[in-house]
RNA sequence: GCGGGGGUAGCCAAGCCUGGUCAAAGGCGCAGGACUGAGGCUCCUGUCCCGUAGGGGUUCGUGGGUUCAAAUCCCACCCCCCGCACCA
């Protein structure tokens, strides 16, 4: 029924279709345990059902495909499976504003993600929607061509059969452990929409999040009550010398926890999403100012003064006031100073006048007042002046990092002042002096238009990624994996570090439910971390062997931690005893996972949750082995976005470009951490390669072979050093670099060996041909699979052996005499590019066989590695009266020079042999350089008979770097 | 702010760990030529500046330093990108 409206992504190259119908009809990619071979298990992260594939997803999934292929190809049996991620809230959460007939979702559907029309009344249920991804995803997926062993696929939540009995298990068991426990957070939230606002569902304060604020309660002289003052640095309390409040706000008395604290009317609306909260009166603020509150911990007595800059919906709407470290508090002082008709009303002339700052933090760069110093240097002359913002923010960053409490600070003197902050809220909530307040930095509003708060949600479930010991584990496990490019280790590191526990559950959305609290559904993230567990016996679920029922927990607990009496379980559930054990052996056989790769976006968190849940459930044995982490696509240069219009579905690649050549330009446009950029010229371009290399094959199929050459022993030398940088390098996935090396590398050498061959094609050719398409498989494995057909082979070349570099046939000699011979091509056009003139004659001058020995002796130097080597080569030349004396400094110099290009690539041996036969492969080599040059070429040896050489050219010579006259 | 990555010729991008072979791979773009009926295909050549001889000069974010020698090592600074938790 879901066929009718999926539509197949038609690539542009015929013989895509071809080969990935024959994949799956001769269930090339299907792996199963084969007891003593060695295994190799790749997976990718599942991606979230909500909207089609795109070429970044496409770039991570055929990094992955291509080191699958890669491994599978040297002979290890590969498992590569696929499912899909259907847990989460986006979904749900756009079906809702699809009912509510939000054109914005309707037109991103339509026009972006290419649904048809008719079926978005459909797409108004969750489950649909993902299924709908899903179905045409999978046929993307095939499309690409990725290696896949479909037997293993499956999606998540409760609307799957059997994915939500495995997230029990792994809950149930992490409980058992320890490790998920339940507390108490904050969360950015709506009031009307009673939800928790993520950073997606909000139209003002992207990014901001909730801050953490220390309430100090100031003891009232009157009320029976304390102020409670917000602040971000409860250790300047030391430093108070009074209190803000605003006169023309509203003020309330609540009790808090048996407390009675005056806060602002708004504040007391707020604290009722964070705590209990009962609010008994008003307050007049007229009436407690000038009036004197106690402070907590130092004892003082202070003022209370009247202040606009205090902000009633801002924290508590109380500020106690610390001139000396708050610029803010300084510029009230100043401006209430001045405020003669304020002073009078309030009768607190004297009492103002009385306030100075107490200095309580030394900080380097600053005297005893740092507000007071940055207030005036910023020229700040009202309490309402933008400027404060930039000082405060100023102060508050020196004095955080480089501040040291006083001695006026009683037992937090000398302690810094990130450290005194900590200890000194703790001390006022100990003492019942204080409490928390979560507030926001910045206005945030919700999708809905309401302004949001901070909620603390109750009874919330934890990961408990804190736990110390978890993540010692961890770390450790992190420093002894394989972590492709080594910096994303560090990383790693640093997030597990920096990781605090995280909320596990949700109440929205799908997914499966807490098995021991059913109000609670198991957030995306969180179910998404041991799952390749799963693949290793979601084969048997798929084939029916075993019915999802019988995945029951004593089940699972066998199959993953060979836990109790697998003859008993058996019998419990109802399945065979071998079946159940085939099934332990399977995952077994195939864990641990040994690569695993993905953007790096997930390092923060699917990935390092990854290593921290295998940590906790597994054996050490059955923990991560590798990780590959790579950029995220942009698109022409920018970051790829829906709202941008510049998305690119995998299918619409595929279908314009095809998938080969979509997986080439992504593979080659980066590695490591960079980010890959899409653009259409290179995938163009890539198109074009693909038509060459079938071109290529072709000719190479149907053209009789030539004599052998030299050309063909340097085809097969260089091809050599190919295969072992392509190997080297994707065992590291550099993918980029390999498959650059295998695309263009093979491709460039093809044709200097054409050129060199004049055309004709040799021995060498085919077995080049055979190993290119051998190492251009995993990169682009549809034409590679066309191209071995076209040269008569049968089979599948992805399956064909990985080629091995084959030392015997490196030969050193002729691929110096290549190097050489472009060398003498360069230097002679770039002669005759000066010369601008077009030559008839070449004439090419051989160096003299005293040069050649002046070589010998030079490389023994160098061997030698003495203290100065061109002085001894310059003695050893003027005692063998090589050249006269005056010019051996120079020619001693200039042969340094040369070797130094040679000599750590090529063996002693070697260079000398090809210097010492120069003149025969120069002889042989004539027919090509007039070829290439377009002129007569002569040879002469230096100092030779009847040598034509009007210019003395034939002086310049040296080995390996003939002389050279145009005419 | 904290953490991670990065700044290389017209553009993209290698090189940097393991200094010299680096005026600096490869691709794109551009220019000239070959092929062709023609070409938006393919191939060759060139593409920092100067030069009628293979050479010289100035370059690899900025400023210092180490070294016989630095794109590569060290220090400081400037700029850009990404992540920072209830979005997957």
């Amino acid at each position: 029924m879901w066929c009718a409206w999926i539509m197949k992504a038609r690539s542009p190259m015929p013989y895509e279709e071809k080969w990935a119908k024959r994949w799956l009809e001769e269930r090339v990619f299907e792996a199963d345990p084969i007891p003593g071979a060695p295994k190799i298990f790749v997976c990718v992260p599942y991606s979230y059902q909500n909207a089609p594939l795109h070429v970044g997803h496409g770039f991570t999934y055929t990094r992955g495909d291509a080191y699958a292929r890669f491994k599978r190809m040297q002979g290890y049996n590969v498992l590569f499976p696929w499912a899909w991620h259907w847990t989460g809230e986006a979904v749900a959460g756009t079906c809702e504003r699809l009912k509510r007939g939000d054109e914005a979702v309707k037109r991103m559907l339509v026009e972006i993600d290419g649904v048809p029309e008719e079926l978005l009344e459909k797409f108004t249920d969750p489950a649909f929607v993902t299924r709908y991804y899903t179905e045409e995803n999978r046929e993307v997926v095939k499309a690409m061509g990725f290696s896949v062993d479909w037997r293993r696929e499956f999606y998540t939540t409760d609307l799957h059969p059997y994915y939500s009995r495995f997230i029990e298990w792994q809950y149930i068991t992490l409980r058992n452990l320890g490790y998920v426990a339940k507390g108490r957070h904050p969360v950015v939230w709506c009031p009307r929409c009673e939800s928790p606002t993520g950073d997606h569902d909000r139209l003002v304060g992207e990014g901001v999040s909730p801050e953490e604020y220390t309430l100090v309660y100031f003891k009232l002289d009157e009320y029976d009550a304390f102020l409670a003052a917000a602040t971000l640095r409860p250790e300047t309390i030391f430093g108070v010398t009074n209190i803000w409040i605003n006169p023309r706000s509203e003020y309330v008395l609540i009790e808090v926890d048996g407390k009675r604290l005056i806060v602002s009317r708004q504040a007391a609306e707020k604290l009722q999403h964070q705590m209990k909260v009962k609010v008994t009166e008003r307050i007049d603020p007229e009436k407690l100012i000038g009036k004197f509150a106690e402070a907590p911990i130092t004892g003082v007595r202070i003022p209370i003064f009247p202040a606009d800059l205090v902000d009633p919906d801002f924290g508590s709407g109380v500020v106690y006031s610390v001139p000396a470290h708050a610029p803010y508090d300084y510029a009230g002082i100043v401006a209430l100073r001045r405020n003669e008709e304020r002073l009078r009303r309030y009768g607190i002339k004297e009492i103002v006048e009385s306030i100075k700052p107490i200095s309580i933090i030394r900080v380097p760069g600053y005297g005893d007042y740092p507000a007071v110093e940055e207030v005036e240097r910023l020229g700040i002359t009202s309490d309402t002046d933008p400027k404060l913002e930039e000082a405060t923010k100023t102060i508050y960053s020196k004095e955080f990092h480089s501040g040291v409490m006083k001695e006026n600070c009683g037992e937090y003197a000398g302690k810094s002042v990130a450290e005194a902050r900590d200890l000194m809220k703790q001390r006022l909530i100990e003492l019942r002096l204080g409490g928390v307040m979560w507030e926001l930095p910045e206005k945030v509003v919700c999708r809905c238009g309401t302004e949001t708060v901070v909620k603390i949600v109750e009874d919330q479930w934890f990961l408990r990624y804190s736990d110390p010991e978890w993540k010692r584990k961890v770390k450790e496990h992190i420093m002894r994996m394989n972590i492709y490019p080594e910096e994303a280790r560090q990383w790693f590191l640093n997030v597990v570090d920096w990781l605090r526990d995280w909320a596990c559950a949700r109440k929205t959305g799908l997914g499966t439910r807490l098995p021991w609290d059913p109000n609670w559904i198991v957030e995306t993230l969180s179910d998404s971390t041991i799952y390749p567990a799963l693949y290793t016996i979601s084969k048997y679920l798929n084939l029916g062997i075993v019915k999802p029922e019988q995945l029951t927990f004593e089940v699972l607990n066998y199959v993953y931690l060979g836990a109790g009496d697998p003859s008993e379980i058996a019998a419990r559930v109802g399945l065979s005893e071998s079946i159940l054990r085939q099934m332990r052996e399977e995952f077994l056989y195939w864990y641990p996972v040994d690569m695993r790769i993905s953007a790096k976006e997930l390092v923060p968190n699917h990935l390092t949750f990854y290593i921290f849940q295998h940590v906790a459930i597994f054996e050490p044995r059955h923990w991560p082995r590798g990780i590959g982490v790579n950029g995220m696509v942009k698109i022409e240069g920018e970051k790829m976005s829906k709202s941008k219009g510049n998305f690119i579905p995998l299918k619409r690649a595929i279908e314009i470009y095809g998938a080969d050549a979509t997986r080439m330009t992504l593979l080659l446009a980066a590695e490591d951490l960079d980010d890959p950029d899409w653009r259409d010229k290179n995938a163009r371009e890539a198109m074009r390669m693909l038509e060459t290399i079938l071109k290529i094959c072709e000719q190479v199929a149907s053209i009789e072979e030539a004599e052998e050459s030299e050309a063909d022993a340097w085809l097969l030398s260089t091809l050599q050093r190919r295969i072992e940088r392509i190997t080297s390098n994707m065992e590291v996935l550099k993918t980029r670099t390999a498959a650059s090396e295998a695309i263009y590398g093979l491709y460039n050498d093809w044709k200097w060996y054409l050129r060199r061959n004049g055309g004709r094609i040799g021995r060498a050719a085919r077995i080049f041909m055979e190993t290119w398409i051998k190492l251009l498989a995993p990169f682009i494995p549809f034409t590679a699979e066309e191209a071995w057909s076209i040269l008569g082979k049968s089979g599948f070349v992805s399956l064909e052996r990985w080629p091995e570099p084959d030392k015997r046939l490196i030969n050193e000699v002729v691929e110096l005499r290549e190097e050489i011979l472009t060398r003498l091509m360069e230097d002679v056009r770039s002669i005759i590019e000066v010369y601008r003139r077009n030559p008839r004659r070449v004439i090419i001058y051989l160096a003299a066989p005293s040069k050649i020995r002046m070589l010998e002796k030079a490389l023994e130097i160098l061997d030698a590695r003495p203290h100065n080597p061109v002085g001894e080569l310059i003695r050893w030349i003027m005692s063998e009266r090589i050249i006269e004396a005056k010019k051996a400094p120079n020619m001693a110099r200039l042969i340094f020079d040369l070797i130094s290009a040679y000599s750590s690539r090529y063996a002693r041996e070697a260079i000398l042999e090809v210097a010492k036969s120069e003149k025969t492969f120069y002889e042989r080599a004539r027919d090509f350089l007039e070829r290439e040059l377009g002129a007569l070429v002569e040879i002469y040896e230096e100092g030779a008979e009847g040598i034509y050489d009007p210019r003395g050219k034939a002086l310049s010579a040296l080995p390996l770097r003939p002389g050279i006259y145009v005419e």
